[in-house]
DNA sequence: ATCTAATAGTTACCTTAGCTAACCATTAGT
DNA sequence: ACTAATGGTTAGCTAAGGTAACTATTAGAT
């Protein structure tokens, strides 16, 4: 068999599993996957427009408004005004915040002990790899659209 | 931030951008991952149980009897009686084959257009790493199990 | 300055694909 | 022979993806 094959059967099985176990954790505290991962982005990056967070989970508009208004019900997020009024511009509330550090340390938890049996090294090359066929298919993408 | 939160973040993004490029060339031939994941099962081990595969694949039952009784419904599968009367043991049918091998070449083309950055050594060392998280999630189930 | 694109977001609606709970049929174990 | 356990199905729920069509605002071209 291909080793480009038997790498994404390896991948999507391991997806599978592991989103298993994150639903189990994140759903202690009444999360699902596509919110926590928004939540994580605007950890990360302090605040988003939809549009942005809809190119970075490579997903469309539409499914980003849904969690958006999902997350913005429980309290979770809040308004910034941007200079653009078009633009939505969010970032976590309060409440919001406290329960992304809460979940953050159970997620953790759940991360490295999955990962317990792997070097840093192996960690860190791994990801660097990952990184880099993510960046092959954005590139692609682009080709695509200017067909 | 953590090798491993770093690990999981790039795997989940990849993962979404790279069901996406799936779901294009699986579109074309009316197919979806469930059923895809199935038919690749399918064609690597011969002939499985519902039970197999959703172990397989971690997936409750009901998922499987869906998406089987869909892929039954297209005529991509017959069955094969087993000694024990209760489980129902499935092959691809002629044409299930049929379009298997056809969709396997536009899937394989796709995966190692992805991978073309990424040498043979490196797939196959990160296929084996994946492989070992995977085990590591799976011994965790057990003893989960039987607390 | 105005008119036309393009962009940001929403709404309505459809589908896949997960889940649980409750059930039947059959087999295994005591 | 009776009770577990196992394999599968049915019914019904929800999340999370998609497209098509729309509004409001901004950017660009003439």
């Amino acid at each position: 068999m291909k080793a480009s094959q038997e790498f994404f059967q390896q991948f999507m099985l391991l997806y599978r599993s592991f989103e298993h176990h994150l639903n189990d954790v994140l759903g202690n505290y009444g999360l699902y996957r596509a919110q926590w991962s928004i939540l994580h982005y605007l950890a990360n990056n302090g605040s988003a427009t939809l549009v942005e967070l809809a190119q970075y989970l490579r997903v469309e508009k539409p499914t980003i408004t849904r969690t958006i208004s999902r997350l913005e019900n429980i309290g979770y997020l809040s308004h910034i005004p941007g200079k653009d009024r078009r633009e939505k511009r969010i970032e976590m509330s309060e409440t919001g915040y406290i329960l992304y550090a809460e979940v953050r340390i159970a997620v953790d938890a759940l991360e490295e002990d999955i990962l317990s049996g792997v070097s840093e090294e192996q960690q860190q090359q791994t990801t660097r790899i990952m990184k880099g066929i993510r960046h092959q298919l954005t590139s692609k993408e682009h080709t695509n659209e200017q067909k």
